[in-house]
DNA sequence: GACACCTTTGACGCATTCTTGATGGCCGAC
DNA sequence: GTCGGCCATCAAGAATGCGTCAAAGGTGTC
């Protein structure tokens, strides 16, 4: 399910918009100011993101920033002010559409559909081969050699990230940061611990990976 | 460049997004209307195009559907109708943005960069040529003649500031501030030896180094 | 409450990388 | 011609980071 993380201080809106994208079937999470909705963020994982800009706690291009540094996903930027240098500075400091207030609900939803469109379509790779195992992300599904592989949320979640980058270095940071939330950064020793877990699982030879690369110091890499 | 079409069919509005946005770079195609915009698409392939719904000769949404056919780049729609259902249809129809006239160019322009900066952001390969040695610095990958090449975290920052400002002296105080912070911006001894690595698994003779030159007394250099 | 599973922590061997020092070549200054 | 500064190269020890094993909390289920 497509999950959408709604951020704005007023509670009638947020309320509104709540109820009108879970009819829709989107999974949705709330938060009312900024330092929430980047803590949500980082726990929820949201697949896009519509967010007021006028937060009581922080200005709203910090909080595209906040989300910029670590995740793509599509932000619908909604604000009560219609100049042109609002919008041009929330766009260009990383969000992908601007809605006035006051605004159509059908037209929200559209925009929704518009931006989640074009996110799931252009690097949505559901299934991925990693040597003998075959990974479906949709279905969240491992299958090697005819048997079924179980993992964990943990490291489903790690594998997603790198798997979503192909052939890509993900920083260290960058994937405690997903993985674990912003509070993990140092924590190296959990990247071993799953990253080690995970070539059991998936590849032929664990200790010598061919698909689950190690970039010392930096980070790791999935190699298709 | 990033090309774009315009579809309009009001000669003046044609021409002054042309000028604005071959002003900031873009390389532009225009068309007079639905027919003419298909067939510039399959023969310019552009990178985004700018739509106006109302064309004299089709539908709005059959243009858009007619493209989307066959590219994925981002439609940005223009309209002189504000009514959400039109909206709707247009972005349900495969539309990214739509802005309505009267618009704002910078507004406008600003759209465009989020509209490209999506697209992009998946296939932009800031890639460079080093010899035989090809860098890519989104994913952190050397291949030098098929074969593939390990740097190490220090020769990546290093690799990079002078990557990034190609042509260009670099000095070494900057150098050594931007890999090893602050501290250290009297061991010249440091680039010295990475600089000597760098070439030694870039350059095809590394004691007489074609693209990374130094400049003595003064700093390194890359020579594209 | 017992159990199984997952997450979090700690410790150790090992390989690689970083840091540091020393040597020799090139070039301009004197 | 000699000297001193700057650079390239080589060769160590020191430090860091990784993989692995093992075990202690946590959590939910039966």
């Amino acid at each position: 399910m497509i999950k959408i993380l709604v951020v704005d201080d007023e509670p009638q809106i947020a309320r509104a918009l709540r109820i009108n994208l879970s009819a829709h079937g989107y999974e949705v999470a709330t938060a009312p100011d900024g330092a929430q909705a980047l803590r949500a963020a980082a726990a929820f994982v949201p697949d896009l993101v519509v967010l007021d800009l006028g937060l009581p706690d922080m200005d709203g291009t910090e909080v595209i920033a906040g989300l910029r540094g670590w995740t793509s996903a599509p932000i619908l930027v909604l604000s009560g002010r219609a100049a042109s240098a609002e919008k041009i500075a929330a766009l260009d400091a990383g969000a992908d559409d601007y809605v006035t207030k006051p605004f159509d609900i059908g037209e929200l939803l559209a925009r929704v559909r518009a931006a989640t469109r074009r996110g799931s379509a252009g690097s949505d790779a559901p299934v991925t081969v990693i040597g003998s195992a075959t990974v479906d992300l949709a279905t969240r599904e491992v299958v090697r050699d005819g048997e079924e592989v179980r993992l964990t949320k943990t490291e489903w979640q790690l594998l997603e990230v790198l798997l979503r980058n192909p052939g890509k270095l993900v920083g260290q940071r960058e994937l405690l940061h997903r993985v674990w939330g912003p509070n993990y950064d140092r924590e190296t020793n959990y990247l071993r611990q799953y990253m080690a877990q995970l070539r059991r699982k998936l590849e032929a030879d664990p200790a010598r990976p061919v698909h689950l690369l190690t970039e010392p110091g930096m980070g790791y890499r999935f190699r298709p």
